[in-house]
DNA sequence: CTTGTTAAAAGGTACGTTTCTGCATGGTGA
DNA sequence: TCACCATGCAGAAACGTACCTTTTAACAAG
C-alpha cells in the first residue's frame, strides 16, 4: 500500500517527522513533549527535523487523545442578537480583558459563547471549562455542563441551587451600604437610587440592599426602575427621578452610563452638582474622572473578578483545587470625586489618581 | 472482549447510542447529522434514544474528522501582557461584539488570541480561520497560519506584502480631510492634531492626511504625539498642546480619551468650546453626546468593520469567495456636536441622534 | 427463475495524536 | 556465565467520529 508514502497534500504529520528522522512515531511525540528517557541528541534531532517540516500537531486529535483542549468558554448573557449589554460595556470589556490574560498566562485560550443561541455551537466546542456571567437561576447550559462533568465557575454569586464549581462575586450589599453611608455623610437628606426591571442578582441584591438602609435610616425610598439593556431609558428614567415631587438630593445610578444621564438631567433642571445634588454611579469608566464635576463611581473591579475566575477555573480544570476555597469575594472600591462631596471640596484630600485601575 | 459492553464512566458516544437503538454507528451519525436514506421512523428513534442518553457528540473526534472546527481566531494586539489598548478599548469592544454576533450567527464561535504568546497557544487550537486587528507590516503570525492554508482577514489594510486573504477597513485620509474640512467651515484657521508615537497604520495614515491637508491650504501643522497604550499620557500630551505658543484654535484627537483630556485642558486654559476651541475625536463612546459640551466625534463604524470581516472569513472558509471582492471599505461617520460649531449652534439642524449606533 | 433496482442498514477505515507495553542492547554484580 | 537492571526505542491500541463501500432484503420486470 502506499499507506507509508501517502500524500497528505497539506501539513505534515507526525508520520513524517519520524520518517524523515528516521525514528518511531513514539520517539517523535516524546521529543517534542519532553516525555520519555531519550538522549538529548535524539531529542534535538528529532526537533530540528520537525522544524524543517514545519510540523504542527494536530490540536483536534490531542485534543481527542487527551480530553483537553486547552478552550475555556466565556458566556455572556445576550440581548436579543447581541452579546452583553450596553450597560454593562465597560464592566464587561475589563473583564474579559483581564480573563483572557490570566488564561492565556497558563496556556489557555478564550473561547466567547452566548447564554443562548440557535445552532448549539455549545456542542461544536470541546471545552475545558467555562465561566459564566450572572447566570439566571436554573440555568440549563450551566446544569447541562456541570453534569457532563465540566467545571462551571459564575462571575456573580449563584441564585438557587445551581452547581457551580465555584464563584467569585462583590459583597454588592456592602457596598452599596457603604456607598450610602458616604452620601449621608456629605449631607445627603434624601438619596434616591437608579436602578433596573431586571431580575439578574446585581440589580437585586444592590436594590434590596437600599431598601433596607431606606428602612434604617427612616428614609422614604425614592427610586426609578428602567430596563437596563435599553441605551435611551437610561436618560428618561434619570429624567423622571429628578422631576418628582419628592426630588432626592443625591442620586446612586446602578449602571454604567448614569453618570452622564444624571448629569445632564440635573443641568436641565439647573440643579448644581454637588450642591444641589449629590452624584454616585457604579461605573469602571476613568471618563468620569473628568467630567464636569467629576463624578464619584463605585468600581466593582472588574479585573480582579476576571483574573479570580480564571484562576479558580483552571486550578479546578487541572484538579488543584483541594482544600483551597472556591468561593471568593472582591471588594468594591469607592472611588470619590467631585460629585460626592457637598462641604469645601477644595480642601478635601482625594485619594491618588490610579492611572487605569487596579 | 468487554469492548462493546466498555463502560465509559464519562459521556455516551455514539456507539451507545448505536446499541441502546439496536441499530449501527453509521445509521445513528446519519440520523443525527440529517445525512443517508433512512425512514423517518428510524431517524426519530435514534433521536430519541441519543436524547435519553444524553448523547453528545465529541467535538473533538468531529474536528478530527472533518477538518472544521467551527473556530474562529480574533487576534488583538499586545502591550506588555495585556491585550489590546485601553484607548481602542470601546472601538475592540464594539467591534469584538459584533464580530462575535456575526459569528455565532453563521454557527461559528471566536476564540480570543494574543499576537504573540509565549505558550504557544497558536497550535494548540484549530482554527478554521482568524481574524487578525491592525497586522504589523512582516507579522509572523499570519505568514504562518497563510502558510499553513488558514484563511486570514485583517481588520485594517495590510502593510507591505502580508498575504491576506482580505481585509476591511476605513478611508482614513477621506475622513480626515473630510473632517478637517469641517472644522474649516467652521471657521477653524489653525487646526492642530493630538496624535500617536506608534507606526500602526491608523496612526500614520491619519497623521499624513493631517501633513497633506496642511499643505494644501498653507497651514503649518500643530501637533503633539504620545504613545497611546499609556492612559495617562494623553491628558499630558492635550495639555501640550494647547500650551504652545502657536496655540491651535481647533484639534482633533485621534484617539477615544482625547475628546474628554482636551475638555479638560481646555478648562485649565480658559478655553470656551467651541467658541475659543474646536473640537473633534475619533471615539465610539456615546459618553460624549452628554459631555458639557456634546463632543463632535468620528465614528470608524467598528460594528460594520466587525461583521463585515467575520462574512469575508466565513465565506473564505466555506469557499463561497468566488468573485466577491475581499477588500471592504467602510464609511466613516461624523458624528457632528456642539463642540465643532462655532456660528449660531442652537439653530444647526444636528443629525438624528441614533440610540447605539449603526 | 433470473436479473435488475432500490431502500435500509451494516462494516470498516482513516483522521493524527498520546501512551501503555514490550523488545532489544549493553553494562554490572554475584 | 548468568541473572538483573536501566536505557533507548518501536509496536500498536485507543480516542469518537464521518463517510465510503458493501451487504441484505424486498420486490418488480423480464
Amino acid at each position: 500500500m502506499s499507506r507509508s508514502t501517502g500524500r497528505r497534500l497539506g501539513r505534515a504529520g507526525i508520520r513524517d517527522v519520524a520518517a524523515a528522522a528516521g525514528v518511531s512515531i513514539t520517539t517523535v511525540s516524546d521529543a517534542l513533549n519532553g516525555k520519555g528517557r531519550l538522549p538529548d541528541a535524539t531529542r534535538s534531532h528529532v526537533r530540528e527535523v520537525a522544524d524543517r517540516l514545519g510540523y504542527r500537531p494536530s490540536a483536534a486529535a490531542r485534543t481527542l487523545r487527551t480530553g483537553k483542549s486547552g478552550l475555556i468558554g466565556l458566556t455572556v448573557t445576550t440581548y436579543g442578537d447581541e452579546p452583553f449589554t450596553f450597560t454593562e460595556f465597560a464592566y464587561f470589556a475589563e473583564m474579559a480583558r483581564a480573563a483572557t490574560s490570566a488564561a492565556l498566562a497558563r496556556g489557555y485560550a478564550l473561547v466567547i459563547l452566548p447564554a443562548t443561541s440557535r445552532h448549539d455551537v455549545w456542542s461544536n466546542v470541546a471545552l475545558d471549562g467555562t465561566v459564566v456571567i450572572d447566570p439566571a437561576d436554573g440555568d440549563p447550559v450551566v446544569t447541562e455542563l456541570v453534569r457532563h462533568g465540566i467545571p462551571v465557575v459564575s462571575d456573580g454569586r449563584p441564585g438557587g441551587t445551581l452547581p457551580v464549581t465555584g464563584w467569585v462575586d462583590n459583597d454588592h450589599e456592602a457596598a452599596v451600604l457603604g456607598l450610602l453611608d458616604h452620601l449621608a455623610d456629605a449631607g445627603a437628606r434624601r438619596i434616591g437610587l437608579l436602578t433596573g426591571t431586571t431580575t439578574d442578582t446585581y440589580t437585586r441584591l444592590s436594590t434590596t440592599a437600599y431598601l433596607r438602609w431606606c428602612d434604617r435610616v427612616g428614609q422614604d425610598p425614592v427610586y426609578e426602575s428602567y430596563p437596563a439593556h435599553d441605551p435611551c431609558a437610561g436618560a428618561i428614567a434619570a429624567d423622571r427621578l429628578l422631576a418628582r415631587p419628592d426630588r432626592p438630593d443625591a442620586v446612586y445610578g446602578l449602571f454604567d452610563p448614569n453618570g452622564t444621564d444624571l448629569l445632564a438631567a440635573a443641568r436641565r433642571y439647573g440643579l448644581r452638582v454637588p450642591e444641589d445634588l449629590l452624584l454616585v454611579c457604579c461605573s469602571e469608566s476613568t471618563g468620569y474622572a473628568t467630567t464636569e464635576p467629576p463624578i464619584t463611581t463605585l468600581s466593582l473591579k472588574p479585573r480582579r473578578i476576571g483574573t479570580a475566575v480564571v484562576q479558580i477555573l483552571i486550578d479546578a480544570i487541572e484538579g488543584l483545587d483541594n482544600g483551597r476555597p472556591i468561593e471568593q469575594v472582591i471588594p468594591t472600591d469607592l472611588i470619590v470625586r467631585t460629585s460626592s462631596q457637598r462641604r469645601s471640596p477644595r480642601t478635601t484630600i482625594s485619594p491618588p489618581r490610579r492611572p487605569a485601575g487596579e
